[in-house]
DNA sequence: GTGCTGAGTATGGTTTACGGTACTCAGCCG
DNA sequence: CGGCTGAGTACCGTAAACCATACTCAGCAC
């Protein structure tokens, strides 16, 4: 409440009064919202490493139909996965779901994660899939950098403020009552 | 099931079998576990824009004290955020929540997270917090990148392989069969 | 010692997500 | 025409996560 300065170390801090601004719709919670429900991540997961049937995501993720259907509905209708036409020959026509670029583009969020658990969390065996530069070979991360092509190497180099989504909190200043 | 090639374009397509290796524990699904719980993901973010102490944390994520308690007490035993004791003057000892090194390092994916729904799920008014490169000012995003500098432009430039953790298929070949 | 505040705990109901199983339905295959 | 397969739908019951509200408890302030 005072004008505590928490040190530049923490995390992405802000300068500005955390508590005269109200932040929602946060970005981050609507991206989590997209990816929370488990088998929503399950799905979009496996997509990534290449499945496209329904039945193939039914058994790469272990998910009932029902749940399974909904699910892909849901992907589909928030444009991450497309439904695409295909014809096995001998078979008849038949649907796969595919990503879009919406979909594609959480990469660095997914490869993010993974990089993530195999450093903090990681399974006894070793990681169960690794993911190389194709060509080069090696191993793929992400970076944190500016749009100036600095590298931020801590949390300390990131300076974190309002946006123009951001309204101003009703009684910035008075009690701390605001419900 | 035949030897369908996917095109590359699509996305992180694995040019293995992906029928015959069982990819549990997966790194993407145990790092989305943790910040799957609606609550997981707030307290985290909040932690990430600078909030220690449980009445702030309580107050921007508009979580009641049972839920806001047990994700602390999820995130603490996690080992993703630490107990602080602090004392400010005039008031007694208590403590406050920090974000660990574990904690720090979910960076990346946060702001992958936060980049991907500036773009795909804008918010009418515009982003609610910007990250700025501390003196340069420049904004921050996540680079896909090998272990040898080369930029990842495309997911085809991602070859998705199965690691040591991985395990082979019971039936690679035969039925579908696998439950 | 009474009151206030920050930091929780306790209890109970509701919603959301998920799992299991059975069933449908369209078309190619023999 | 009957069966098989891929792709679902329908109808349950259960479990996890969440919300609302009330209460406790420690210490400083007066």
């Amino acid at each position: 409440m005072q004008p505590r300065v928490p040190e530049p170390t923490e995390a992405a801090d802000p300068a500005w009064n955390r508590e005269a601004w109200l932040l929602e719709p946060d970005s981050v919670q609507r991206a989590l919202d997209v990816l929370a429900p488990r088998s929503a991540g399950q799905v979009v997961r496996e997509a990534f490493y290449g499945t496209r049937r329904f039945d193939d995501f039914r058994r790469h993720t272990g998910l009932t139909p029902g749940v399974l259907s909904a699910r892909l509905r849901d992907l589909t209708d928030q444009g991450i996965l497309t439904k695409v036409a295909y014809h096995d020959s001998g078979s008849r026509r038949r649907h796969e779901y595919r990503l879009t670029d919406k979909g594609r583009d959480l990469a660095a969020a997914i490869i993010s994660l993974l990089n993530w658990a195999d450093r903090w969390l990681p399974s006894p065996g070793g990681p169960t899939v690794v993911l190389a530069h194709r060509g080069c070979g090696a191993s793929i991360r992400t970076e944190l950098r500016c749009a100036d092509g600095h590298p931020v190497d801590s949390l300390g180099d990131v300076q974190a403020a309002p946006g123009p989504g951001a309204r101003e909190a009703a009684d910035p200043a008075g009690g701390t009552r605001d419900r």
